[in-house]
DNA sequence: CTTGTGATTGTTATAGTATAACATGTCAAG
DNA sequence: CTTGACATGTTATACTATAACAATCACAAG
């Protein structure tokens, strides 16, 4: 019987009405983690070891993590401890799309449906740190509307929103 | 008469239409400039030397900076020239609304109509790196839309979309 | 099997971004 | 003129990220 961690666990690929509630999130993580395996082989990319383990830190801790803070979780299972080893795999990953990079943190989270097409939206929580990975269509259409008129012709996005999450709003009320 | 610089001025309070082209940016910096005063002034804040500065040379760059530039275009001003010079008039500015900081190069950009509730958008050229601030109103609405859904409660966001401007699209062809 | 080639990882060093902490200075209200 | 609040100057350091090169590994061609 799969264990369910007790704190919200927002970001999963669950419906959104779940996303920030407690649910299991072991059977969330070894779920994405075959997704991205089967990904790797598909685009001919090779998932290493370091790679898969930063992706298995990124899903166990399950929150967006500075560089550094992989880092020290790499050293501690023998990989190098020098600050290449991790941006390179984060690098990895995120060009993979396997993980995301979250400008406003400095940080990184693993993505948690790779493989769909999606224009991620992030809503981070300034009470409780938790990330958040919303799918917007919505918002990327009304951007590429808006950039239209400009002449503007959007590549990539980052959308990034702060604020309270369900809890945390209850908790200050 | 005023001098028509030879650069786009994208991010210009102008109509979207001449955001990117070739217009009299000169009269929008003092026109900025005028109205930061008087909104200083009603806040109760004050509009110190080291702070004017750094916000005219926001607006005469006009592009995105670096508080390490902008320390160095001080130090040239007989300011100090140490980095909480810099990072502390960024900020004020920021807070006041009269500039904007843009994650994804780490930098800072006048904000080209303080004082009007806004929620900017960031087009970011990867071509020439000029940065063009869009009022998008329909795409705060999609990006609230989206976190009602999940119950998380929107205080601040960042919408910063990197692509090619009119001019990079067309040399590009 | 061997060898070569390219990708990956390890390592050293350094660049770039940002803030903590405290000293000094300025200015307006009382 | 003093006082108190805010602003600025300065020192030191923390945090984030990458360049450059060496060593190693995986895999395919011969």
């Amino acid at each position: 019987m799969p264990q369910h961690h007790s704190d919200a666990c927002p970001g999963c690929a669950a419906a959104p009405e779940v996303a920030f509630a407690r649910h299991d999130h072991s059977h969330c993580a070894l779920d994405v983690m075959g997704r991205a395996e089967a990904l790797a082989g598909a685009q001919g990319v090779r998932m290493t070891p370091v790679r898969r383990r930063v992706l298995e830190i990124l899903l166990e801790e399950h929150r967006a993590m500075g560089a550094y803070d992989v880092l020290q979780r790499l050293a501690a299972d023998g990989f190098g401890n020098q600050p290449p080893v991790a941006y390179r795999a984060l690098d990895f990953l995120v060009e993979q799309g396997l993980a995301h990079r979250i400008q406003r943190l400095n940080a990184f989270a693993a993505c948690m449906h790779p493989g769909e097409a999606h224009a991620p939206v992030f809503l981070i929580c300034t009470g409780c740190n938790a990330v958040a990975e919303a799918e917007a269509a919505p918002v990327r259409a009304a951007l590429d509307a808006a950039a239209e008129g400009l002449g503007f012709r959007i590549e990539r996005s980052t959308v990034e929103a702060m604020g309270l999450c369900p809890r945390c709003t209850e908790a200050a009320a």
